[in-house]
DNA sequence: TGTACATCAGTGAACGCGCGTTCACTGATGTAC
DNA sequence: TGTACATCAGTGAACGCGCGTTCACTGATGTAC
């Protein structure tokens, strides 16, 4: 989030990154530099389609090494280990969703329903065109696989526009002693309110919440096969589900 | 679902079975069929512990005979190959989560609120208890595993009561020839209708399958970590979210 | 009840495969003087 | 600009491991007479 600031800071962002061990060189210049970004990004385009056969699981360095038509150790020039190359896809995974969902609700305009609308479609048109990457990201945890912290921001992009779509459609009234939920509940809400920067009502993060675990429910179960035989295609009922949702979030 | 019928059919539908290459026989009398017996059962029960670790992909034939310190050759009078020993795991896992969800719905009466609650919250304890085969029924499919059409039947009886209970709570009103739905959704609804033996309102459906989604997409967070460190533990969120579901599905 | 034969459970070795990772090496590219 | 040295990319062989499945075999259990 905030690309344009991170831009602009860039060379103090790297100088950072690089001192927490993270490789990001601002601009490539010897011969060798290039290289290696081209070959580093020809190494995660391979894996990202190996991804697409076998799962998540049967992404193998050795796999990708022999697409690529390069021995399976100099792999390791570049990813110290198969953990770092999945640890790359998840980073790109829940970064293209969030821009397939930004630019779509961008491009929706500023109303509640509208960006709703808008997000609900792109997750699920994001996730049919990319199933594999869905599954990494939102499906079963990877065995053997812990993900690192590095993993967390671009996992909460899109959480913090959602909730920001909250907030801007039904903010905590002003002056709020009383809550309408358990204090642990009030708690959890107040947490991720402050981590976002904005304060939904109660009601709307139930609703919010309630409608999230749906939109990613829906897209599971329509990428795993849970409602093969009933809802296939399942176009019509996930719009009715949108609808429905919109009511609940948008019609207090 | 009829079980009661099929335990009256029991020795026609063994019958039928067997002509179709399932071997489930009736009572064991020798000793050889009663060890056969024991010794299946020691296998997925050793199949269902190896579950916990390494998950659905991890599961090996190899390892479960070491388990049972048996040669991993001899599994194989018992299960022709891997994936018939994935798909008992499979079927025995939908016919639990549904034995228990069913059981929670009975103790807990005929009134609609107190079915779904109670229902609702059998899911989730039944996945807590068991995240590994929620993972197998619901997360991402194992890659080259094909379910076969056996594992239809056990997947849909909890989907039958829920059905059930919508219907219960809000049939279709009498000479309804108008839908409020696409002609699209109608029709599969019809079908699910139909295969239920029940004919739910169209409202009843939208909402009852959002909820649906929204309940598997809650525990499939849950147990995946998609909301570690925000709504852990989850549990006051669970429940105002049953809550919600509740008043959507009874207080039109 | 006893014997001869058929059926079945379980063994251990083997086949052929793929995996992640390490290591000593070569040759090319970059850099300091 | 030219040379000497350091750095790095990529190779191919190897280690040690685990997997699903097959097969000829042995010994025990069941069955027909």
């Amino acid at each position: 989030m905030l690309s344009f600031v991170v831009t602009a800071l860039d060379f103090l962002h790297n100088g950072l990154m690089e001192a927490h061990g993270e490789a990001k060189p601002a601009a490539p210049r010897t011969a060798r530099e290039r290289a290696r970004a081209e070959l580093t990004a020809e190494i995660v385009e391979a894996a990202r389609a190996r991804l697409a056969e076998g799962g998540a699981i049967g992404l193998s360095l050795r796999a990708v090494a022999r697409d690529l038509g390069m021995a399976s150790s100099a792999v390791y020039r570049y990813f110290p280990s198969r953990d770092a190359l999945i640890t790359r896809l998840i980073v790109d995974g829940y970064n293209s969703l969030a821009d397939h969902c930004e630019s779509a609700m961008n491009t929706a305009g500023t109303q509640g329903p509208q960006q709703w609308d808008a997000l609900a479609h792109a997750v699920r048109g994001w996730a049919k065109a990319n199933p594999h990457e869905f599954a990494l990201l939102y499906g079963t945890p990877v065995p053997g696989y812990a993900a690192p912290p590095d993993t967390v921001d671009p996992a909460t992009r899109i959480v913090v526009r959602f909730v920001q779509m909250l907030a801007a459609s039904r903010p905590r009234s002003a002056g709020s002693a009383e809550r309408t939920v358990t204090p642990e509940l009030a708690a959890q809400f107040d947490f991720v309110g402050e981590t976002v920067g904005v304060a939904p009502d109660d009601e709307a993060f139930i609703v919010g919440t309630s409608v999230w675990t749906a939109l990613f429910g829906f897209v599971g179960f329509e990428l795993f096969g849970s409602w093969n035989n009933t809802f296939e295609p399942a176009d019509h009922l996930f719009s009715a589900h949108v609808e429905l949702a919109s009511r609940l979030l948008f019609e207090v």
